[in-house]
RNA sequence: GGAGAGUUGGCCGAGUGGUCGAAGGCGCACGCUUGGAAAGCGUGUAAACCCCACAAGGGUUUCAAGGGUUCGAAUCCCUUACUCUCCGCCA
């Protein structure tokens, strides 16, 4: 969520940032800064008339204490206009505060000016490519048809269990995906992150606090009867962790890693683009949340850049980097870059990684703050980044290692999976 | 799932209708003391919002959350959440 405070002083230019988004609902802007405005006169009124009623109260308790009952009830008759009057105030105050917040939620992340613009991931700015496209000997497959002449996953088996979208994994494939955690996990421990298991399931105020209600009802699993969520990421509980805490200076950065599986409904996708994979409701995923001060949050967003680069490359995966445009950039961020990874069979690049600075958007909701020098208190910056998601690496370790000997596991896995090859 | 007990400030803990944002202790900060430290002494020590210059100063709210009674609620009533204990079930 924005902060009022932010927006009331530049309202243009919070207009101008966000049309970098498409964002053109400015209306919604106009009515903020309005009951912003409303909320804060009528808080005024309503703190004099309470403030009011207090002495009242007070000297009324003197009155009887000092034996004038006769006084102390003459001053209560007084004192009935003035109750229905401050109920009044309260009710309008607690109804403009309700409507502001609705519209405070539907207010999308500012985004740095350093986002281009743009509707389409064709609008994306590339960054960086690097690694060599491997030449694959003919007869090369996608990844959907090499998980099934090597038994390591069926969507079959899946569909039959649970329903389309839930890959059974199994035998080498299973094992693949342990070891990739387990490697993601070490790489993650080895700078620095401590590492979580959260619940899977989340309340409704942990989905809000980190931006997935009200935007994106809709994309996680609602287990009505108990009022919880299936988590899309480890973001959400693993952030949620620090909601409503005060940390000293000397605590940041906070460095959090968690492996979860991740659920989402991708209501609407379907096609070829979906096959394998490539968009599954199920998932695990290695996580990174980092906890920061806000001087220092796009530093920080470059280290996490650089850390996820480093794990892709030692994969040997050909990837590139992009910074997202405008259109493409997620509710709550204020930049993204994403990582794709090349692959071969299907010659089209997949999204493995997401790595976003939420400066204060998610803070504020989440009311993690720190005490500055100065003593006071200031929200945290918060970022995070998939580090890495597996359906799509196998999907590219799968398709761009495939020899006609089998698939050749990477050396860095190599001590976790227990074996080089698939075949 | 059944029965009972509880939830007060960073922590412990007092407080059953008025002067209680809340005794006392611990912790922490600053000062005095000291060659230095400890002890001791003194002072201070929550958050949010509003007025205002993000200063000083002032106002309001907050004793799990929400609602109610009352001129007045940490204190009384109702609802909900959570924690603990015992029983049941169980990986």
């Amino acid at each position: 969520m924005l902060q009022i405070a932010a927006i009331r002083d530049n309202i243009d230019q919070v207009k101008e940032l966000l049309e970098i988004r498409n964002f053109k609902e400015f209306d919604l802007v106009d009515k903020v800064v309005k009951l912003d405005e409303d909320r804060r006169k009528t808080q005024h009124q309503l703190d004099a008339q309470l403030s009011e009623s207090k002495k009242i109260a007070k000297s009324i308790g003197a009155l009887y204490q000092s034996g004038k009952q006769e006084e102390a009830n003459a001053m209560r008759e007084k004192t009935a206009t003035l109750k229905e009057s401050n109920k009044q105030l309260e009710e309008s105050l607690s109804s403009i505060e309700q409507a502001l917040q609705e519209a405070m939620v539907q207010l999308p992340n500012i985004p740095n000016s350093l986002v281009p613009k743009g509707n389409t991931d064709e609008d994306n700015l590339n960054i960086k490519q690097e690694g060599t496209i491997p030449k694959l000997y003919e007869g090369a497959k996608p990844h959907w048809e090499l998980l099934e002449q090597y038994e390591l996953m069926s969507l079959e088996l899946g569909s039959k269990i649970a329903g389309a979208g839930f890959p059974v994994f199994m035998g080498k494939g299973a094992r693949l995906q342990r070891a990739l955690v387990a490697y993601f996990l070490d790489f993650a421990n080895k700078n620095g992150y401590k590492e979580i298991i959260p619940p899977l399931l989340v309340n409704e105020t942990s989905a809000y606090a980190t931006g997935q209600l009200p935007d994106k009802d809709g994309q996680m699993y609602h287990v009505v009867n108990d009022g919880l969520y299936l988590i899309p990421t480890a973001e959400v509980p693993v952030t949620n962790m620090y909601r409503d805490t005060i940390v000293g200076k000397d605590d940041l950065p906070i460095k959090l890693t968690g492996h979860s599986q991740c659920f989402r409904r991708e209501a609407g996708s379907y096609g070829a683009h979906v096959r394998g994979l490539n968009r599954v409701h199920q998932f695990e995923k290695v996580e990174i949340v980092q906890i920061v001060e806000p001087q220092k949050s796009y530093e920080v967003l470059d280290e996490m850049v650089a850390y996820v680069e480093q794990i892709i490359q030692s994969l040997e995966l050909p990837y590139r980097i992009l910074r997202l445009c405008g259109g493409d950039l997620g509710f709550c961020s204020a930049m993204t870059y994403d990582f794709e990874v090349f692959t071969v069979a299907q010659d089209r690049w997949l999204e493995v990684s997401s790595v976003s600075n939420f400066e204060t958007f998610q803070s504020n909701r989440l009311k993690v703050r720190y005490k500055d020098d100065n003593g006071k208190n200031q929200l945290c910056h918060t970022l995070n980044g998939s580090a890495l998601a597996l359906p799509r690496i196998i999907a590219a370790i799968l398709e761009n290692n495939q020899t006609e000997e089998g698939i050749v596991i990477p050396e860095v896995l190599r001590p976790y999976t227990g074996f080089d090859i698939i075949s």
